[in-house]
DNA sequence: TCTGGATTTCAGAAATTTCTGAAATTAACG
DNA sequence: CGTTAATTTCAGAAATTTCTGAAATCCAGA
């Protein structure tokens, strides 16, 4: 590997990482390079900064844009495909939340509906069921709350995130007076 | 593995899963397992319920703690060591949210934070440091807002979450009259 | 259509992770 | 203390994942 201490570190780290994010090893540096690479890469770039295989690069590449987190783009004069990860952090947030949701919680919620509609058999099903529900009925709040909250600009976003639980006291002091759309129950 | 067919379904999704979420098959199960479980089941009884090996079963309950996951419980005349899973699925929430951040936020932020204390060597290093900064603006900010909304009780939590994101609308039309301690700088 | 660089595919090698069985350790009970 | 059930440890086997090099494919320009 062949590059500044500084990023060297970086590209490092997020490599370690890697395997605790879901993504390998070269996949981790290949972001990590992207992320702080100040013009687009070709895969020989890439190459030659990580040292490693041609064709692994490929496929990490490949992954990267599986999860829309590096774009392909195409400079003058140069047929090479050169890559770039979206600039503003917000959206690589947008994209990261939105793509570990598809993979991560989309499959246990699909199965969990698929176990809810089945008949319990037994005691034993009835109770495990009771349980999935309980778990359904969380991860449906949270991602009816992700689905809303995801649409915001980034602006108000921003906005919402400094106000952190003081927002809570905020909705507690005002919550008889305002009434934007349905209210809650208990209020 | 010798299971109620709902049952088993649910442990074969969550142990095929386990991947996806950074930890293992054996011990996605034995977390599903226990999940739905009406009693606390000693060592033995994930053994019979999963068909793994006993020191396999093991393994897992002892990342499960360390997870916090899975707590150990102690049955009147029975000297075995009993495991169960906390009962309330939020707090089954806040654990996995905080074991998450731990592992793979933390590291992140502490070797950020330190390869932003270096000068930079050269133009490439320092635009890399920008970009570090970027990113560790967004992860701090994120982490301050987790560490504020995680002192919530549920009840709140759970007011804050149905609500979505008509909070920000709340938070547009009453910014400017009610502050509640320190306000946003640009309102 | 042909050429040659750019890229992808893929079979197998290398590395890593998971799992097992046997041995060691722990701790409750007489 | 000894005995013994319960549990943990750990070296190596099995399974899985990652990575490579060679071959195949793609595609822009002549």
């Amino acid at each position: 590997m062949n590059l500044p201490p500084l990023i060297q570190a970086f590209v490092l780290h997020f490599g370690e990482m890697g395997s605790r994010w879901g993504i390998n090893r070269t996949v981790g540096q290949i972001y990590a390079l992207l992320y702080v690479s100040p013009t687009p890469l070709n895969a020989e770039q890439i190459v030659e900064a990580l040292g490693v295989s041609r064709s692994n690069v490929s496929m990490g590449l490949r992954e990267l844009q599986a999860w829309n987190l590096v774009r392909v783009r195409h400079m003058p004069d140069d047929r090479r495909d050169h890559f770039s990860t979206p600039g503003d952090v917000w959206d690589i947030l947008r994209v990261l939340a939105e793509e570990r949701k598809k993979r991560e919680v989309d499959p246990t919620l699909s199965v969990l509906r698929e176990l809810l509609m089945q008949a319990p058999a037994s005691n034993a099903e009835r109770h495990a069921q009771a349980r999935m529900a309980e778990m359904h009925g969380l991860i449906e709040q949270l991602t009816t709350w992700y689905d809303e909250v995801k649409r915001l600009e980034t602006e108000r976003l921003a906005q919402l995130l400094a106000l952190g639980s003081r927002v809570a006291r905020l909705v507690e002091t005002t919550g008889k007076v305002v009434s934007l759309g349905r209210r809650k129950k208990k209020d």
